[in-house]
DNA sequence: ACCTGAACACCGTTCAAGT
DNA sequence: ACCTGAACACCGTTCAAGT
């Protein structure tokens, strides 16, 4: 006789994201997540293989939610406006989101890796902007400038690098003229 | 009655960098580095915290390694020659050890961090060298932007987000050409 | 068809007992 | 003074038994 499901995938997902955000990689335990959706940690592998794979769905998660934000902030006409919007787009999910964020590019990680399609969807928006900076033939590695760029600094951000000193939004909204200026400049 | 030492500090991190690099961050166990120096697991609770404790450890230790590879890298007097020689310089220590380079600045982790000495020192041959591009006043929002992008590029490319193609050589040596570019821009 | 308790392997860590 | 085996808590994972 059938049971009624007691949880689903999409709650899952929601819980793990929740603990990931609160408590941090280690602090995800399958414990935790079973708890937070009311049921008992062998049910999660009903719907899930194993750990890593709750890791990569949590994330896959994330940067889909990411790309639905960045494909809403770069709706201006000026390619430059719509860069600095994707720009901090990135960061306030970063910041919002920082596990995850850190997970997304992580090189530690091999194990927990986006699908490429994932991948593509979310550097869609900001291919786009690149190009129509640097010229289309130049999308590709302008939009790879300023990704590198504003992952590295808010990566750098996030784990306390900058403790030298200094306003890090003015430094951020500086960087973002930087590199929109450099990958602007047409050869 | 005193019994000689059979391990040492120094022995006990070699061995968590070489697990480190080889097994990746979950294949760092203490039971691991214990074989590995001939000791049984509890033994190296004597010189070491705790795993986090070995973990931080190594990563300074790594920084140490790398400190030493950037000072000795930029030895020439054009500027834009150090600064490729720098990013060349970090971009080989993070195909040497791709899991410490990770952890340098992960986000993710906020119980692993370098102290503040470790970094300073890292960071010196880059601040002199940005300086000399952008003028001293400019060097360390100079000297962030360098870095920020070499550590987002490196990260980027050991996470498998360049799969779209291109020779990621060639796009790295173009990269530190445009960043130098924007940097070296007085206004 | 899904959920559960019991069980297992593995790991970090502590500690009393050895030398 | 350092090393060890035993022990404990905790976690991921499997599986037979329940409904």
């Amino acid at each position: 006789m059938p049971t009624p499901a007691r949880t689903s995938l999409e709650a899952i997902i929601r819980a793990a994201r929740g603990v990931l955000e609160a408590e941090g990689l280690d602090g995800l335990t399958m414990q935790r997540v079973a708890d937070a959706v009311g049921v008992r940690g062998p049910s999660l592998y009903k719907r899930v293989r194993d750990r890593t794979d709750l890791i990569r769905l949590s994330v896959d998660d994330a940067a889909r939610e990411l790309t639905v934000a960045l494909d809403d902030a770069a709706d201006a006409d000026d390619p430059r406006v719509n860069l600095r919007a994707l720009a901090d787009t990135l960061r306030r999910f970063a910041h919002a989101y920082p596990t995850s964020f850190g997970l997304l590019f992580a090189p530690t990680r091999g194990d927990v890796r986006l699908g490429p399609d994932t991948l593509a969807a979310s550097s869609r928006a900001v291919l786009e902007t690149a190009g129509a900076l640097a010229g289309s033939a130049r999308a590709l590695e302008a939009a790879r400038t300023v990704v590198a760029w504003a992952y590295g600094f808010i990566s750098m951000e996030l784990a306390g690098a900058f403790q030298l000193g200094g306003d890090v939004d003015v430094a951020y909204s500086y960087g973002v003229d930087r590199i929109t200026e450099a990958i602007a400049l047409r050869d």
